[in-house]
DNA sequence: TGATACCTGAGTAAATCACTCAAGAACATC
DNA sequence: GATGTTCTTGAGTGATTTACTCAGGTATCA
């Protein structure tokens, strides 16, 4: 598996403030149990949120989170990166300083250069405000299947 | 990382036996040794290839593996999954039995979903007799830069 | 029968994962 | 300025996975 909890919790959570943006702080108690994430595992990722510049930050009474940027300008490949570091499928295809040597031992460096560098254009072609979006519509399709 | 080094060991170990396909058992001290792999490691991929169908071996001196199947029937996709179980980025893409309340959740499901197919499909489309034509190229393209 | 090679399962050190806990720092309100 | 609310940080932990090794066994050939 590519992506552990830190990827998917990260996203539900900036998903969630993508979609409560305007209406000031959110605070992470309210995120963890409309996402259900663990509380105090919530803590660190949006430390580290804050840290690569998606979430600002108020304590005290009234406090939460809130994004930084719009929505739109916030890629899920940005994201995923910050959260998880290099989504390479492979040690190899990391960009670790000079380290090529792998490929004249390994044949299958190529094939997987090339699903990686499809995988990241795609992931960066999706913003946080297409995610909300397509969440949107799901709700709004099961709200029809429920009138039904 | 989505490989471990069981799949990447396991699919140098195919490109070895297709290339020398037709020769005789190859053994497991000459694979180890020309793809650098630890030999007592080899054995288990070795066991795993044999018990997916995609290798025989003969016990006794000058035994050794060769492929069952021709190398350019031998998909990369098949290969790897053998080896390392599904290649899904995320657990709840993993087939594993009605288990889709994950998408009404986490709205990230779609775009990975995509990303997976993709995948799979380019996977499915290379062949193991690819890969070693691949090197093969390679190699001739190493000769070349040397003898300039 | 003995040398050669594969076969199998158990074991293991190190790393990573998915958290929890506890102490602290900033902020708002009264 | 005391109090309670909320974020901040680091340390710690059990479970799992990774990447192997090792010891003993089995089949085959000469
Ligand atoms: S070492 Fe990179 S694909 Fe095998
Ligand atoms: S739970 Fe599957 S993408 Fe988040």
């Amino acid at each position: 598996m590519l992506l552990s909890t830190k990827g998917d919790y990260g996203v539900r959570a900036m998903i969630d403030l993508a979609k409560h943006a305007g209406e000031g702080p959110v605070q992470r108690s309210e995120i963890a149990r409309r996402r259900q994430i663990p509380e105090s595992y919530l803590d660190h990722l949006l430390a580290q949120l804050r840290r690569a510049g998606f979430v600002r930050s108020t304590r005290g009474p009234s406090g939460g989170h809130e994004l930084v940027k719009p929505s739109s300008e916030i890629s899920l490949l940005g994201l995923l990166e910050a959260l998880e570091g290099s989504l390479a499928p492979l040690g190899c295809l990391e960009p670790a300083a000079g380290d090529d040597a792998a490929e004249s031992i390994c044949g299958q460096n190529w094939v997987w250069q090339e699903i990686y560098d499809q995988m990241r254009t795609r992931l960066a072609a999706v913003s946080l405000a297409e995610l909300v979006e397509h969440e949107r519509e799901h709700e709004r399709q099961a709200v029809i299947t429920y009138n039904i």
